[in-house]
DNA sequence: TCGGTTCGGATTGTATACAATTTTCACGTT
DNA sequence: AACGTGAAAATTGTATACAATCCGAACCGA
């Protein structure tokens, strides 16, 4: 998707995305386009430039002459979210079993590997770090770039809201990793596409459960 | 999606945006900035941001340091934009006919009504517009907005390459519309989607036999 | 004639300057 | 004390200016 823009917008859309997606800048929080500039040491034309990307994308929110602010994820949103991206998820999982190119699927053993290494004893940086890579060559392995753009967009606003699911969660994600991989490598689109479909779901309700716990810890 | 931009740069870009669904700028079409903004009577800073949005709508390919084109579009990227289109026009429907909301209902009536009038005897502007506005009230029929969004930027990517299939497709176009709507009236989920999904897979059918036939006559 | 080279125009990328709008807060009125 | 009022500060939107890059055409040498 749009053929990448020139260097310094890019670098600074890089960089906000990269700060909203860690979650050191929270969603709500406002974001001025004088002070990124200053701390990001460019004009503000690149920063405008990067907010509108990224309020394309789904992170950022854009109101006229209001300013942008980091995009806040309702449960609605969320359900939505949820929604178009179990059946995409579905969608490519079946396309990458029909595949089944041998090159992508070492990459993603390869990813799977590390992990599940770091589901056992990795940071939180690291877990998300694996877990967007590894949805990212998995959408790769459908050859079908529209597929696997909106399947990225969607992907990073929903692990805005999925990213504190925590350790226990983390370890049931790379099973269900494993398990849509094995269905990819031995043809099985339907199995494929079900357990992809699944993996969101239980994705989502261990979301909602989380949701549910911290309201009552309130 | 992107609440709306600032009032000039929204202007533009839907400005450039009619021109290239108008099919007045035509695809590998360059886009330089300083004409545009003449011909606008704006900067060119409003030019760019356009730009960069239609870019993230896939209607611009922009490259870094050598400007911006109209998307050309190629038959994959037609096979990728309908591999998914079809999906998401099948969820869609489906989830109208399980709202079957009385108020859309009737404006979806009301577009079918103008849209059969039009297919005997509308311009093809007219048959353009009626088509974008039926899919867009059918989108919204689902009050999913994150699916509506994406829709939309598929229907446009793909439109620009359906658009010239002639008046005795656009009366099939419409009697499908019939068959979509009347089964969400009648709230048949399984009915709804197979046919919102035969619906984009004709369309595209149509768009393969028109394009072999105009190789042909070169 | 062909291929490379260099220069100049055209175009994009970035910075700065200015205009317009929104927000904030002090102040006076009821 | 609550509430409007208004002006200043903060911020966004747009225009202009400058720098960097790209593209083409004239030129030169073989």
């Amino acid at each position: 998707m749009a053929t990448d823009r020139a260097s310094l917008s890019k670098v600074v859309s890089d960089q906000i995305r990269g700060q909203i997606l860690a979650g050191k800048l929270r969603p709500g929080e406002r974001l001025v386009e004088d002070r990124l500039s200053l701390e990001l040491g460019v004009s503000r034309v690149p920063v405008r430039e990067a907010l509108l990307g990224l309020s394309m994308e789904g992170l950022v929110r854009l109101e006229p002459r209001r300013g942008a602010t980091v995009a806040a994820i309702t449960p609605e949103l969320v359900a939505e979210l949820v929604e178009v991206r179990t059946l995409l998820e579905a969608l490519n999982a079946r396309l990458a079993a029909r595949r089944h190119d041998p090159k992508i699927v070492a990459l993603l053993q390869d990813t799977l590997r590390r992990g599940n290494a770091a589901a056992q004893s990795g940071t939180p940086e690291q877990l998300a770090h694996l877990n967007a890579e590894f949805h990212e060559r998995l959408a790769e392995a459908s050859r079908n770039s529209v597929l696997s753009d909106i399947m990225r967009s969607l992907r990073e606003r929903t692990s805005l809201a999925f990213s504190a699911n925590g350790r226990d969660r983390a370890r049931e994600d790379w099973q269900e990793h494993a398990g849509i991989l094995a269905a990819v490598i031995a043809g099985d689109e339907e199995i494929a596409a079900l357990l992809a479909a699944r993996h969101v779901q239980n994705a989502a309700a261990a979301f909602r459960a989380q949701t549910a716990t911290d309201e009552a810890a309130d």
